[in-house]
DNA sequence: GCAAGGTC
């Protein structure tokens, strides 16, 4: 292939990470006119130089393959903003950014200058995704720097198989300006956002209160990332979830049946019921005629299919519900066995192999290890008939395929029992993934007592095929008896028994990993980052079953902007920056369109929230102390009024002092002594972001106050919107008049510790109701399961069967039955034979048209307003599921106690309730 | 001292 072409160029190749470099450098030269692979030294030790001879479309070239690691720059603000208090946190919003090298990548930089400058060509051999198309015009800039004359070129690939480099080297095209502006675009709205809030609340709240989780609270950082935060905000939301539950009590039918064979459990079809009293009827039914009759016996083959080929995500997941390892933990140890050849790339999204991938090769590998070798043995022998061609999950990042070993090892010496664990889950999911799915005969027994339905099911395993292999993964069964279409029997037992709704359980770190993933929160390769982040932070705590819970920090943040109306604890800014970087990647909106109006947006959002850190203030006093230190000479800023005109370094801000007054000073003090003072009648003052149109040098923020109406003179306003920068008339005579000397009273209402406790505790309380009515998934997890339930309808009941009236609930017809109670013998009842619907009437209600579906009867997991509803209506009355029934205007239409016939009492109070 | 994204 070494064609005529002259003389040949010399081309730098630079790849993401020393790994590629070497893989495609071991690809591209592994043949005769290649003068072979040469390898030197760069000036980084971990990213050398490989050079050899290759051929581009006929052009012989000098290739030197070298890479860097990962991002070359970091983009950061001017370094007269770099430090906190040399500026007001919204000005992050509009101060200069750079790109730049930082110190510790500079020696890689100072390789790419050097050889840049002996280059012709520079081809990118860069991970083909967004960022990596970013690093490449780091590359770029950087190499340009040192030589403007280099002709640039892209290589496209997704393996680092033979012939898809191959191919990428000789069809090189020119890098995606596009994919590299979107990162641009993340880069500094994830920067800007990240710093002015992370500053301000940080120097709002550090201060204002005793934070008693740390012993170094006044270094600690109270950071806000449009990636931490969400993730944040998917532990309060479950916590309040659990929180906000009540725990309702439910009614089930169980049957048991024992045989020679053995014993089958029948669970009811019902599922449970709400009502005491309906569950009670329907059983003295049962026990009145407890013959069971067989009405349906299905026997059905069911598959259990092994997983998906694995990506980071699955691992981490499945490390942490196998192991209890931290994600964190997991992507080290990976990380350890990825660098020493054991397995794969371990940050990939890919979940399927590509056709090329030689699946056998990797499998045949595994044939000498002591425990799984023989199932790598048998999945090899055709004969056993056990290899079945992986089936994808869908994912497909392009560049890395998913996760699998590379070498064989028994174990090395220097492993940890981690390393020995993920190593075993890789190859084991890996062989479980090129494995037939189990094989299972499943039985499903019905039968029928006194019109009630019940089912019971068993599962013999046929073949346990990858289940063999996949030790962590189990599929219970058990054998039931042996059943006949139309057989009877007697139950041997038939119990009513009551169990307790449950509240969700805390979220776990695989669950964690889910809402993160479903959400778009962070990448494969950050997620982990962002939630070790918030045990840094103090902001939760994982228990030792993995599962997350808020810190009082965690809690109160996400209450603080909750209660401001904002959603900054919410994935949606993310999925919106996400939407806005594809419009930016695609060419569809352009990167500084959408850097203003995201910024623009943001910045509103942050002003705003600053007006009302009031908000902040009182969800961190709903679980900390105030402390004094904000009353003393700490600066709060965020209360940024204008730059200060004096030493021209600082800002002024609006600060209280501790005698009450408040004043205006530079935060250059004791440097700079710059201070306006105000007037002594001033009680409370805000900055606003109101900028005043006359004073200059601008901007100067207005300040909002109140006065003291004794203090002032009658014909001046109590509120004002006022200037300190010389324009503002009335403040000047305020203080002539009422001058800046201190009062004597200079306690004040308002901030107080009583008062933020008081309000605080209402905060408390309208979490739970405002979590309810956003719409939040309110969930019960009943304690029993129900299983067997499905919208198929039953036959007609065996009694009374002759009539029927459409469910006011689903439609379905409900068959007349006859109640068998003490209080309502022989009164005869509408229920509805739909399973999973629990509608219920009396005849004579029916007939009247008056009849509603029972309230929480019917509730189910995707009602989430019923708390809304709850306590309202049916205050005075109890529980609202035992109200009868209702009119459809919701005004009782019987007013008699179910169970002892009643008229005086509902059910809920009867005092022949019981079992 | 701040983000999130690469990677060592």
């Amino acid at each position: 292939m070494a064609g005529g072409g002259g003389r040949p160029l010399r081309a730098l190749n630079v790849a993401e990470k020393p790994s590629v470099a070497k893989a495609v450098s071991g690809i591209l030269s592994r043949n005769p006119s290649s003068g072979g692979l040469r390898v030197r030294e760069g000036r980084s030790r971990y990213n050398k130089i490989f050079e050899f001879n290759y051929a581009i479309q006929n052009q012989q070239f000098h290739m030197a393959f070298t890479s860097v690691t990962g991002h070359l720059m970091e983009v950061e603000f001017e370094d007269r903003y770099r430090k906190w208090h040399s500026c007001d946190p919204v000005d992050l919003y509009h101060a200069p950014v750079r790109k730049h090298v930082p110190q510790d990548k500079s020696d890689i930089e100072k390789t790419l200058e050097e050889e840049a400058r002996k280059s012709q060509w520079l081809i990118l051999w860069l991970d083909c995704d967004r960022e990596g198309e970013n690093i490449a015009f780091e590359v770029v800039e950087v190499c340009t720097r040192a030589n403007r004359n280099l002709n640039i070129w892209r290589a496209r690939f997704s393996a680092l198989i033979d012939r898809e480099i191959h191919y990428a080297a000789q069809h090189l095209i020119r890098p995606n300006q596009l994919f590299a502006d979107a990162v641009d675009v993340r880069q500094e709205i994830d920067l800007r956002i990240g710093a002015s809030f992370t500053r301000f609340q940080t120097m709002l709240l550090r201060d204002a209160f005793v934070l008693d989780f740390t012993t170094d609270d006044k270094n600690v950082i109270l950071s806000y990332g449009p990636c931490q935060f969400p993730t944040l905000g998917f532990v309060v939301e479950r916590f309040w979830e659990i929180q906000s539950h009540e725990p309702e009590e439910f009614w089930t039918i169980n049957c048991t049946h024992n045989s020679e064979e053995g014993t089958a459990t029948f669970n009811w079809m019902r599922g449970h019921l709400f009502d005491y009293t309906c569950a009670t009827i329907l059983y003295e039914m049962c026990v009145q005629e407890p013959t069971a009759t067989v009405t349906n016996v299905r026997q059905q083959e069911k598959l259990k299919y092994p997983p998906h080929p694995l990506s980071t995500i699955e691992l981490e997941k499945r490390a942490s519900r196998y192991f209890r390892m931290s994600s964190e933990q997991t992507m080290k140890v990976a990380e350890d066995l990825y660098q020493a050849g054991f397995i794969s790339y371990p940050r990939t999204e890919t979940d399927s192999f590509s056709e090329r991938t030689d699946l056998h090769t990797i499998v045949q590998d595994q044939q000498a290890h002591s425990i799984w070798g023989s199932y790598a043995q048998r999945l090899l022998d055709p004969e056993a008939g056990l290899w079945r061609n992986p089936s994808g999950g869908g994912h497909d990042d392009k560049a890395h395929p998913p996760i699998h070993p590379t070498k064989f090892s028994s174990g090395e010496s220097g492993w940890s029992q981690d390393h020995h664990k993920v190593y075993e889950l890789v190859v084991r999911h890996f062989l479980a993934c090129v494995s037939q799915p189990a094989i299972g005969a499943e039985t499903t027994v019905e039968i029928d007592i006194a019109g009630e339905q019940f089912a019971a099911s068993g599962r013999v395993i046929l073949a346990k095929n990858y289940l063999d292999v996949y030790r962590f993964e189990t599929w219970g069964g058990s054998v039931i008896p042996t059943y006949t279409y139309g057989q009877q029997f007697t139950p041997t037992t038939l119990t009513l028994d009551s169990g307790v709704t449950r509240p969700p359980p805390l979220l776990s770190e695989a669950d964690l990993l889910s809402c993160m993933d479903k959400a778009g929160i962070g990448t494969d390769a950050t997620m982990h980052d962002h939630i070790k982040k918030l045990l840094d932070r103090f902001y939760a705590t994982k228990d030792s079953s993995m599962r997350f819970t808020p810190t009082k920090l965690g809690e109160a943040l996400v209450m603080g902007y909750d209660d401001m109306g904002y959603e900054l604890w919410k994935p949606y800014l993310r999925a919106a920056m996400e939407s806005d970087m594809k419009a930016v990647s695609m060419g569809t909106k352009r990167k500084a369109e959408v850097l203003e109006a995201c910024l623009q947006q943001m910045k509103a959002c942050f002003v705003d929230a600053r007006l009302n850190k009031g908000k902040l203030f009182e969800a961190m006093a709903v679980f900390f102390e105030r402390s004094n230190r904000s009353n003393g000479n700490e600066p709060a800023i965020g209360d940024v009024v204008r730059r200060c005109g004096l030493c021209q370094e600082s800002d002024m801000v609006l600060r209280r002092k501790p005698d009450g007054n408040f004043m205006v000073g530079c935060l250059g003090y004791p440097q700079c002594r710059n201070v306006v003072w105000l007037p002594g009648s001033v009680s409370e003052a805000a900055v606003t972001s109101n900028i005043c149109s006359t004073c200059s040098p601008g901007p100067v923020y207005m300040i909002q106050f109140k006065f003291r109406r004794l203090e002032i003179p009658p014909n001046y306003n109590v509120d004002h919107l006022g200037c300190i920068g010389g324009c503002d008339n009335t403040l000047r005579q305020l203080v002539e008049i009422c001058g800046t000397g201190s009062r004597n009273n200079s306690s004040m209402p308002g901030r107080g510790q009583g008062h933020t406790q008081s309000s605080g505790s209402a905060q408390s309380n309208s979490r739970s109701q405002g979590a309810w009515q956003t719409g939040h998934s309110s969930t019960s997890y009943p304690s029993q399961s129900s299983r067997g339930r499905s919208a198929q309808t039953q036959d007609a009941a065996a009694e009374d069967g002759e009539s029927s009236i459409p469910c006011a609930s689903c439609g379905t017809p409900c068959n007349l039955r006859t109640a068998n109670t003490a209080a309502n013998r022989g009164r005869k009842f509408y229920s509805c034979q739909a399973q999973g619907c629990n509608f219920f009437t009396w005849e004579d209600n029916a007939n009247s048209g008056g009849t509603v579906p029972r309230g929480s009867n019917s509730r189910s997991a995707s009602n989430p307003s019923r708390r809304g509803g709850r306590g309202r209506s049916n205050q005075s009355r109890g529980r609202a599921n035992d109200v009868a029934f209702m009119s459809a205007t919701g005004e009782p239409i019987s007013g008699r106690c179910f169970v002892c016939g009643d008229p005086s009492h509902f059910a809920n109070a009867c005092p022949n309730r019981g079992r």
